[in-house]
DNA sequence: AGTTCTCTCA
């Protein structure tokens, strides 16, 4: 693509805010300062490590078949069971020798499976205590507190887990409740319920359990999942009252729900306090950290948190590349994404769902089409789904840049998927696919499937149908989909308004009228202003520019630029050259047009970059004007004179400004010719322009 | 037993 960058050169050495390509410790280390920090699970053979002959058994519950073969379903026959019939065959193992570990971890390994079979049939059964303690009897009579943790870690049915915490505070003497309400908390939170995590906080108190740490984080983090951040806050603000102190994972939480309750200083404020306090803060609070200032769009904040926690020594993981790639997106530093991923590969991480989330959203925002295509191909080599907000992310690009079969081709894998169906969005997009490349019949009929889906259509459906219609000079279906859109009861937007004054300046005079009435109910201001260009008769001196001053004025600012080249358009069209010098006078006026003319000692320019043909014609026109003012006062010009159009080669206009103009410019007999180096530039002498600027007065002098 | 990642441009 014309205005891909992506592939630029664009060193970030230039960039103050990254040095990338800093050294980094060789692969291998990397990977061994990423594994977690491993934790002693407790398990029930407790191990006393002494002198290294100490003999210990490893096999008091698992029988020795498990070592060598899976472990049965867990209903065939209970642990218990298994762990008598074994109970008479103890193999002794040095405790430090490789082997132990071996054995210990697949000790472990196997009654973590069994546990968590019976997790997952808890998590399918009837919620009622019948089948639920069915289920719980096969765990026999030997089962420690330590295995109710983990049956209930497992768990992610709210319903069952509060029916199984019940079996498990009848079934024996707990000296850990806390824990086990906290395991169940987890539960909760898997199913985003706070209601029942604060019912179950409540029957602890009345329990007389004591509420810890871990208890207060489970609470406040279900919260925040349940967006839900002031509950979180309330939660963090109760703790002291239960004799709780907040630590590192709490502060960490916190800065998290502070964050996405808007307030950011406190979120700021708690990491200050955090630092100050030499607590540890690790990759997941920076994670939490960059994604606060990436929504709050303080994307040079998210780099130089980045800088500080490797400062730090914290080691970046997964997620905070992930967070760091949707920041960058959002601050449409595509270039910045793009390095940060490709350091994210070397340093051994593999891309995850929301690694090619982030990068896609990047690409797709930036336009960088063909990029976003290899992720999205990526993805699917890879068997990831995408969700419908990815699939209308990579088709609305398909759009913006004209890749009119890939948008037709995602749309049918789209259809095909199973559980990203298209919503109103997709066929909105799609619609704008087929409408920009001009496909009349095939938006009709994707607007038909819209309406089969059960879609209404909506302002964005129905402006991107009328721009169709107008690019086929199809007036009458324009004027038609615009009495739809009243019948809809939709009001007309800005955009929309915009979008019929767009097709005004591609419809033929004769025309006109038909669209002029659409416009005069769609915005009376507009219409008040499009019918004085229009009309023929004199009006009195300054009325018109006047008119237009006060829509301007009205007008958001995105738009008011669209509307200035399209009003100017018309006018040229019209062949109204004065009321087009008033309306581009006015624009620079307003600032809508910044920085046409400029003049350095060698060269004076004209840049019509985001300019209309209209509108750059009349920007040529009143140079010209200037130009020739210039030579009568007897001035010298320099010696050089230049115009730029931009390459702007949009996708779906045949020729960009460069191509159009090039021709105006020839009609004009104007000595300009395009630059060889420079993309966009048209450049001529001073001895050139002179002669002709000095003929063409003449020529308007004797016309006139 | 607790903290991060799934926020779609008009």
């Amino acid at each position: 693509m014309a205005y891909n960058i992506c592939s630029s050169s664009s060193s970030l050495s230039h960039d103050p805010h990254l040095f990338f390509s800093s050294f980094s410790p060789p692969l291998a280390l990397q990977f061994a300062l990423f594994q977690p920090t491993p934790r002693l699970k407790q398990s029930n053979h407790s191990i006393t490590l002494k002198p290294s002959l100490q003999l210990t058994q490893v096999s008091s519950q698992i029988p020795v078949s498990e070592r060598t073969h899976p472990p049965n379903p867990p209903n065939s026959q209970s642990l218990d069971e298994k762990a008598n019939s074994s109970s008479k065959s103890y193999i002794w193992v040095n405790p430090k020798s490789p082997r132990a570990s071996q054995l210990r971890r697949h000790s472990y390994n196997a009654r973590y499976a069994s546990l968590s079979k019976i997790a997952k049939s808890l998590d399918s059964c009837n919620p009622v205590e019948e089948d639920v303690f069915d289920i719980l009897a096969s765990l026999g009579d030997k089962i420690v507190e330590q295995d109710a943790v983990i049956v209930l870690n497992n768990m992610s049915n709210a319903d069952t887990a509060a029916i199984a915490l019940k079996h498990f505070q009848q079934r024996f003497e707990l000296n850990k409740e806390t824990i086990l309400y906290n395991v169940t908390l987890k539960v909760f939170r898997k199913c985003r319920d706070l209601d029942r995590a604060e019912k179950l906080f409540d029957e602890m108190l009345e329990r007389g359990v004591k509420p810890d740490n871990v208890t207060f984080s489970t609470i406040i983090s279900c919260a925040r999942l349940c967006s839900l951040p002031k509950k979180a806050i309330e939660w963090f603000e109760k703790m002291p009252s239960f004799g709780c102190k907040p630590d590192d994972v709490t502060y960490s939480v916190m800065i998290d729900a502070y964050g996405r309750a808007g307030n950011v200083d406190m979120s700021l404020s708690l990491y200050d306090r955090a630092r100050t306090e030499k607590w540890r803060i690790d990759a997941a609070t920076f994670s939490t950290l960059i994604r606060i200032y990436g929504t709050s769009g303080n994307f040079d904040g998210c780099l130089n948190l980045y800088e500080e926690m490797k400062a730090l020594g914290v080691k970046p993981n997964l997620v905070v590349y992930n967070s760091l790639l949707d920041a960058m997106g959002r601050a449409k530093r595509t270039w910045q994404a793009k390095s940060i991923y490709r350091e994210m590969m070397n340093n051994g991480f593999e891309p995850s769902w929301a690694t090619y989330a982030a990068l896609l959203r990047a690409y797709a925002r930036a336009r960088y089409g063909e990029d976003a295509l290899n992720v999205y191909r990526e993805m699917k080599e890879k068997g990831m789904e995408l969700n419908v907000g990815l699939y209308n992310t990579i088709l609305a690009m398909c759009a913006d840049v004209g890749f009119t079969d890939e948008g037709v081709e995602i749309f049918e894998d789209m259809k095909n998927s199973e559980n990203s169906q298209p919503d109103s969005w997709t066929f909105s997009s799609l619609i704008t696919i087929y409408s920009c490349s001009g496909k009349v019949s095939e938006a009709e009929a994707t607007l038909n499937g819209m309406l089969e889906a059960g879609f209404e259509p909506n302002i964005f459906v129905l402006t991107s149908l009328i721009q169709c219609y107008g690019k086929a000079n199809r007036t009458d279906d324009v004027v038609r989909t615009f009495d739809r859109l009243l019948a809809l009861g939709i009001t007309p937007d800005e955009r929309f308004c915009g979008c019929l004054l767009n097709v005004m300046t591609q419809t033929p005079k004769e025309d006109l009228d038909k669209l002029t009435i659409c416009i005069d109910k769609a915005n009376s201001k507009l219409g008040y202003v499009v019918n004085l260009l229009l009309d023929e008769e004199s009006i009195e001196e300054g009325i018109f520019k006047k008119e237009a001053r006060e829509l301007f004025d009205a007008i958001g600012s995105d738009v008011r630029k669209a509307y200035c080249n399209c009003l100017i358009d018309l006018c040229v069209n019209l062949n109204l050259l004065e009321k087009a010098c008033e309306l581009l006078d006015l624009g620079l006026t307003l600032e809508i047009y910044t920085d046409i003319q400029s003049k350095s000692p060698i060269q004076w320019s004209l840049h019509l970059k985001s300019l209309s043909l209209g509108a750059a014609l009349t920007a040529l026109h009143v140079w010209m004007n200037d130009l020739y003012r210039v030579l009568e006062s007897g001035e010298e010009l320099p010696s050089l004179l230049g115009i730029n159009t931009g390459h702007g080669k949009h996708k779906y206009s045949d020729k960009g400004l460069a191509g159009v103009f090039e021709s105006h410019l020839k009609e004009l007999n104007a000595p300009f010719h395009e630059a060889p180096d420079k993309v966009g530039w048209f450049l001529t002498t001073k001895v050139a322009a002179k002669s002709w600027l000095e003929s063409r007065h003449s020529h308007d002098v004797v016309a006139a």
